[in-house]
This record gives C-alpha cells, sequence and structure tokens, in this order.
DNA sequence: CGGCTTCTTGATCTCGATCAATCAGCGTGG
DNA sequence: CCACGCTGATTGATCGAGATCAAGAAGCCG
C-alpha cells in the first residue's frame, strides 16, 4: 500500500463523511447531503489501529460493521489447531464485518496490516437507518452482493488457476483497487508479507517467491521488498488468463 | 367470473407461504402471519423447471431472488472459453441469485438438477418490503450474511484441503443440510453427476470417483450410482478434519 | 553488532491431473 | 425385443505442478 494512504492521520474535518474523500467509494455513496448527516450521526471514529492489532478477533460477539479510512487489514479463519486461512484484504472505503450479521460472531479475526483507521457502524443503528433511508439500504445490499460476487471469483481462482495465474490476477486486482481509489495502479507498495499472500492464494511461500522472480526475469514487474512496480500489465493479464487447460465439467 | 377461474395460480394448498411446509427454513421465517400475507402476495409461482432447463442465464438482467420449493439446482458461471466454475448447490428452502442484486446482472447461470419448483420473488417488490418489516430485512441480511461465510468456508476448501477431506466434506455439508430439512442425513440421493461434484470441488471426475470407491472399501459409506448411504459418519467427520500438515501463515 | 523474522533459491517428493481403456445405463429407433 | 450410440462412471498407468525440506541471504530493530 502507498505509505501516504497510512500516514495520513484524520484531521477532524476528514472525520466527517461529507468531507471524507472516500465517500464516493464508501457506504454513503448514494446518499443526500441531509441523509448523510444522518449516517454521520452514527459512526463512531477509533483510535488508529497500529500494524497487528485486531480489529476484532475471531468468535467476539458482532456488534458493528467497519468501513477502513486509511491502512488495510486481513481478516483470517482459525480452524481446528494452527491452521489459519487468509480469506479477506480489505482496503479503503471497504466495508468490514458483514459477515458476522448470521450467528452473531464475527467469524475471522480482522487484523490491521499497517496503521489503520477505520470508522465504526454500529449494525442495529445502520438496520433502523436503512429502514429509512432507501439508497442506503440499497448500498448495503450491493455491498453484500458485490462480496457475494468477489468471493466466487475467488472459488474459481482457488479451484481453477495455476499458481502463475493466481499470483498475476492477485497483482491485477490490487492495481484496480488501487486505481479505483485515486492511486497508481502501476507503482504501490503491499502491506502484506509474502506468507500473507500464500495463505491467501493458497500456495507456500516459497512459491510466491519464485513467481515474483520469475516475473521479475520476464519484466513483467519489478519488485523490491514489497514495493512492486508493474512493467507490462498487458502480459500480467495474458498471465492471469491464459487458457487452463480443461477440468471436470457437466 | 369466479376467483379461482380467474387466478392464474396452481391451486395447490402448499402455493403459500402460510402452508408452505419450508416456512420454517425460508425467508419469511420471522414473520407474523400477517406480515407473511403481505410476503405471500409479492411472490410469484413459476411452471416447474425440467431437469436440465435454466432458472436464469449468465448476464441476465436481474429482476429477482428465486426461493427453491423442491427439487435442487447449481449455479456455473463461464469466464473465457468453454472453463466453467460450479459455484454453488441449491436445496429446497435456499435463495438463489442473491449475488445479482450488485452490477444488475446475475453472475452465472442457475440450471435444474432435476424437476425443480421455485418461488420468485421480484427484488423490488422485497426491497420495499425490506422497509416495512423489520424482521424480513433481518433475515435478507442474515441470508446474505449466511452465503458469504459459505463462501469463505469454500474457499478454505478449496486452497487447504485435500480431495479425501474435501469430498468428505462434502457430504457431510449435503447430510447436514438434508437433515435439516426433513429428510434422512445418513441416505440420499445425489441430484448432481460426478462432473458436477468435481467441478464444485475442484477436483477431476476420476478422483472424485476413485475416492467414493475408497470410501466404499472403507466402509465409510454406500455408494451406488448416485445413491449414498453414509455408514459411518464418525469416520467421514475425521476424514473432513484430520489435520493437514502445515501451509503459509504470518 | 547479534538475534530475530522475512525472503529467496535449490533439490526432491507427492498428490491429484491427465491420458487411456472399459464398463454400465438408458433412451431411440428399426 | 435387441442393437446401437451416447453419456456418465469406474479403474489403471503415467506425469507434472507445486508442496515440502533444506540452507542461505537480506532486512530490521534492540
Amino acid at each position: 500500500m502507498p505509505d501516504h494512504l497510512s500516514r495520513r492521520r484524520p484531521s477532524l474535518h476528514e472525520a466527517r463523511c461529507q468531507t471524507c474523500s472516500l465517500s464516493s467509494l464508501c457506504l454513503p455513496l448514494a446518499l443526500e447531503l441531509e441523509d448523510m448527516d444522518h449516517f454521520d450521526a452514527i459512526i463512531r471514529r477509533r483510535a488508529p489501529l497500529k500494524k497487528g492489532e485486531p480489529l476484532f478477533r475471531q468468535d467476539e460477539t458482532f456488534t458493528s460493521v467497519f468501513a477502513v479510512r486509511s491502512g488495510s487489514l486481513k481478516q483470517v479463519t482459525t480452524e481446528g489447531s494452527g491452521n489459519d486461512q487468509l480469506t479477506n484484504f480489505y482496503l479503503p472505503s471497504e466495508l468490514v464485518g458483514l459477515d458476522g450479521i448470521d450467528e452473531e460472531h464475527y467469524p475471522g479475526s480482522v487484523i490491521a496490516l499497517e496503521t489503520t483507521t477505520v470508522c465504526e457502524i454500529p449494525f442495529d443503528r445502520l438496520d433502523m437507518l436503512a429502514e429509512e433511508l432507501p439508497d442506503l439500504r440499497s448500498q448495503l445490499f450491493r455491498s453484500m452482493s458485490k462480496e457475494m460476487r468477489d468471493d466466487r471469483r475467488m472459488m474459481r481462482l482457488l479451484s481453477r488457476k495455476t499458481a502463475d495465474q493466481r499470483m498475476a490476477s492477485f497483482l491485477i486486482t490490487l492495481s484496480d483497487r488501487f486505481r479505483r481509489r485515486g492511486y497508481s495502479p502501476f507503482s504501490f507498495r503491499l502491506s502484506m508479507s509474502r506468507a500473507d499472500i500464500g495463505n491467501y492464494l493458497g500456495l507456500a511461500v516459497e512459491t510466491v517467491s519464485r513467481i515474483l522472480s520469475r516475473f521479475q526475469n520476464q519484466d513483467v514487474v519489478a519488485v523490491s521488498g514489497r514495493e512492486v512496480n508493474i512493467l507490462g500489465m498487458q502480459r500480467l493479464v495474458a498471465l492471469a488468463e491464459e487458457e487452463t487447460p480443461e477440468v471436470a465439467s457437466s
């Protein structure tokens, strides 16, 4: 993640939706000014999380969803003994915790990858407001629907794609998310470790490292530590889409 | 004109939520009788789908969600050329199409695996009703949240589990869903082909077949064609949870 | 510095894909 | 009724992508 994402402490006037630079991407995106006031009123500001700090832990009681304001987080689900699964990364404007509504508990821990600030949105208040504001309700449905759609894409990636395609897809997706947030899509900093990437993509750390080295040798990207430069977006897209031979189909 | 002639409703008394045997599992589960009337009023009954018939196709405009009344369906997403991904199976009382809200198009085709009946719920009407009925709204959020949670479980399965664990998990999940619908959790019929199972679990057809044979030899299940008998649920659970050595973790 | 963790690179092994062949079911038409 | 063809399922033999094991290198912070 670009450093300025995490460095920027919200000054006071940023701490309101009306003046937040993310408002066009975030939950209140469809609201009129007046409605946004109502929405803004239920938000709780939070002290910034330091790297490694949890926003909440798995199995804690679900109370709120969170909008990322700056920084980034990962969601990790532990099942059985010591076998974690990293199910998502969250960037600014994205909504965290929606999968906890059902069952009333968060299904995974969400942990800051760098200094991170979030807006807390108590869900009972949000639900009440969703009753009054059709646009807010609609946006909430959309957000959840989008997350389901992204999950399906991820399943496809995990069950059909080769290691190379996974890495390429991962870099493209990140690039895209940065672009839509107004940052360079070609030059950014990874806030997650190689281990995180491997865990997320279903690959061994060694494989992640090897593939990045190979991409580098092929001049598709330039990687230095966590700094990434995409040199050939075309090639990268080609790598991600390359026809995988065949699998079961009905 | 007498009412029963002008109505295009199927005359089955089951065709109303109030008397539907699934109402305790389905969307209106939390509604008072009076509210259920309102909900019932927006439902459109549909002619049964025959095996192989699509409920809707990928990229069609999103208009409705559907509740499965009887039978079963699969959701298939095609991307690129001829490379399908089966992302879900749907059983009675489950909600189909929620991932189409965002983007206004269905992200995959949904196809009947056998003769199947569904209730069509126009989404704009549902949304309006969700404004008036907090319980309905809540249940809708829950359904979506649950689907996200299930998706995450699936990601975990695809990225961490061995072929044996996948098959075992699959059978257990099915068994569980049958149990909650009042059917035998130990004896049921698979409505999907081996190819469908393989596609869903990210395995080759041959692997699915081999594992079922092996499970059979170990007296964990008895399989005859699509008929399944679970002989050792304990063993099956053990197979599904067996510690997978190690993978990347942070 | 030294003691960490994270990352890279090399060598080997393994699970499940792929290739190939046969078999079983099942509707269709002669 | 059976022969035919088609699709789905099973079983065997081989192969390869990526995991695992092993050892260094490079950051990073006290």
